[in-house]
RNA sequence: GGAGAGGUGACCGAGUGGUCGAAGGUGCACGAUUGGAAAUCGUGUGUGCGGAAACGUACCAAGGGUUCGAAUCCCUUCCUCUCCGCCA
């Protein structure tokens, strides 16, 4: 969420800013700006009010109960009480109406972001690893999964519909491989402290870190209601809501800083716009695995802790010599509270094609403010906050296909990454 | 699921209608003392909002109500703890 003050004081320049992002959102501000106006305006006439009563309860507390001047006073500040109730009514509800445009803002790109529509419009900043080369044509890993006995969606449609995948055997151990050689790689050699949190959330939560209250469609929501009581709790999308809430409504110590956490979680998400894109095989799944990195800054080290994030995400792809390019996102391709993405894709040798498989992204503050995440940075100083930042290092289900694709070989049978040996306790998948 | 007890500041804990943003303690910060430290003493120590500031205002789980006035009384919800039941 975009700081209230800060745009009603330079509305000129936020709208400038967002503008780059998207026209129709810059629109909002205006109103808003209006609004924010019209609440501080009302701040000072109920305060006001309030200061009055509150000098007057004062002297009634002192006055004699039996006095005819009490009963007169009593009968004014009666008066002067629903005053100041009818205004804070007025209060409030402007209050709410600020919030709830402010709540469906998207956050400000950062200025080295590049200005553009979608995909195309992003930049390749790096490339890295040799793409492999074979002597027969690379199947894609839905063939590849089925033929091996390994992946299973029919099964899985018989069990819970489209967009879900049965993993056998050799999968089932590798996907289990990928996550624990993530995790180990994390906590052991990137400084990650490891957190395994819950995977159904509030409401709050999600508000918090930004999926609500515009994106409520793309999510599950349980809905277990008894007699009234209603347990109406989301699946998590990502592990990023509920490790960055983990520190919702606290100040952080600021020497503690960089606060760095990995998490599995399997994610959920109903894709309700996604009707018709990769609908063969994993890539876009209801339900998949990720191990995600969430770290909590200062604002002024948090560029450099987007690019120390995104390169640890890299770096898995680099143990798993998995040929991979790294893009910025354009303004128009990245998320609703992002103020700048680099997207990690890996290449697909069945596909032809770089897929993502990561997403690192720094939020700034936009997150903090919507959660109330705040640090001190000096031990009586003021609580400012924090910036909070998070990528997927890395989704697991794309890891597995981009292994199967560009392990294969002519016979079928994939070859297991030399770093994931350890955990898979062989070195050819050549079937269940 | 049944029965009971609770939710007050960084923490512990007092407070049953006005003088309470809240005693006392712990912790923390600064100062004094000391060769240095411990101990001791003194001072300070919440957050949001409005304001250039002075200051004002709001907040004692959350929401609503009673009252001129609520941390204190009433209602609802949420959460925690104890015992029993059920359960991986």
């Amino acid at each position: 969420m975009l700081d209230l003050r800060y745009v009603v004081d330079h509305l000129d320049e936020v709208q400038a800013a967002l503008t780059r992002r998207s026209a129709a959102a810059a629109e909002t501000l205006a109103p808003i700006a209006e609004l924010g106006k019209k609440r501080r305006e009302l701040i000072v006439a109920v305060e006001t009010k309030a200061q009055q009563r509150n000098a007057a309860n004062e002297a009634m507390a002192k006055a004699d109960k039996k006095s005819p001047a009490f009963t007169e006073k009593r009968e004014e500040l009666k008066r002067l009480s629903t005053e100041i109730k009818e205004a804070e009514k007025g209060l409030a509800e402007c209050e709410a109406e600020v919030q709830k445009l402010l709540a469906v803002v998207p956050n400000l790109p950062d200025a080295s972001v590049p200005v553009g529509k979608g995909e195309e419009d992003n930049q390749v900043v790096r490339t890295w690893g040799e793409k492999p080369s074979f002597a027969f044509t690379p199947k894609e890993h839905v063939e590849l999964g089925t033929a091996l006995g390994i992946l299973d969606f029919e099964r899985a449609a018989k069990i819970s519909g489209a967009r879900f995948t049965v993993l056998f055997g050799a999968a089932a151990r590798l996907e289990r491989a990928l996550i624990s050689f993530m995790l180990d790689l994390h906590t052991r050699e990137h400084g990650y402290t490891e957190v395994l949190p819950p995977f159904l959330v509030k409401d709050t939560a999600l508000y918090g870190t930004g999926q609500l209250p515009k994106f409520e469609e793309d999510l599950f929501k349980t809905q277990k209601s008894d007699e009234g009581k209603a347990f109406d709790l989301y699946l998590i999308p990502t592990a990023e809501v509920p490790v960055t809430n983990l520190h919702a409504e606290e100040i952080l110590d600021g020497a503690e800083l960089p606060v760095a956490y990995t998490a599995y979680t399997p994610c959920f998400r109903s894709e309700a716009g996604s009707h018709g894109r990769d609908v063969r095989g994993l890539i876009r799944q209801h339900q998949f695995d990720k191990v995600e990195l969430v770290r909590f800054t200062s604002p002024e080290t948090s560029d450099a802790q987007h690019e120390l994030l995104t390169s640890h995400a890299e770096e898995v792809l680099k143990r798993l010599k998995l040929p991979y390019r790294v893009s910025l996102l354009c303004t128009g391709d990245m998320g609703f509270g992002a103020q700048k993405t680099y997207d990690i894709e890996v290449f697909l040798p069945g596909q032809g094609q770089y897929r993502e498989i990561s997403s690192c992204s720094n939020y700034g503050d936009f997150q903090a403010r919507r959660a109330q995440i705040r640090y001190r940075a000096e031990p009586k100083g003021k609580a400012r906050l924090a910036h909070t930042l998070n990528g997927s290092a890395l989704a697991v289900g794309r890891t597995l296909i981009a292994i199967l694709e560009n392990y294969q070989q002519a016979d079928g049978n994939v070859v297991v990454p030399e770093v994931l040996r350890p955990f898979m306790g062989c070195e050819v998948i050549r079937g269940r």
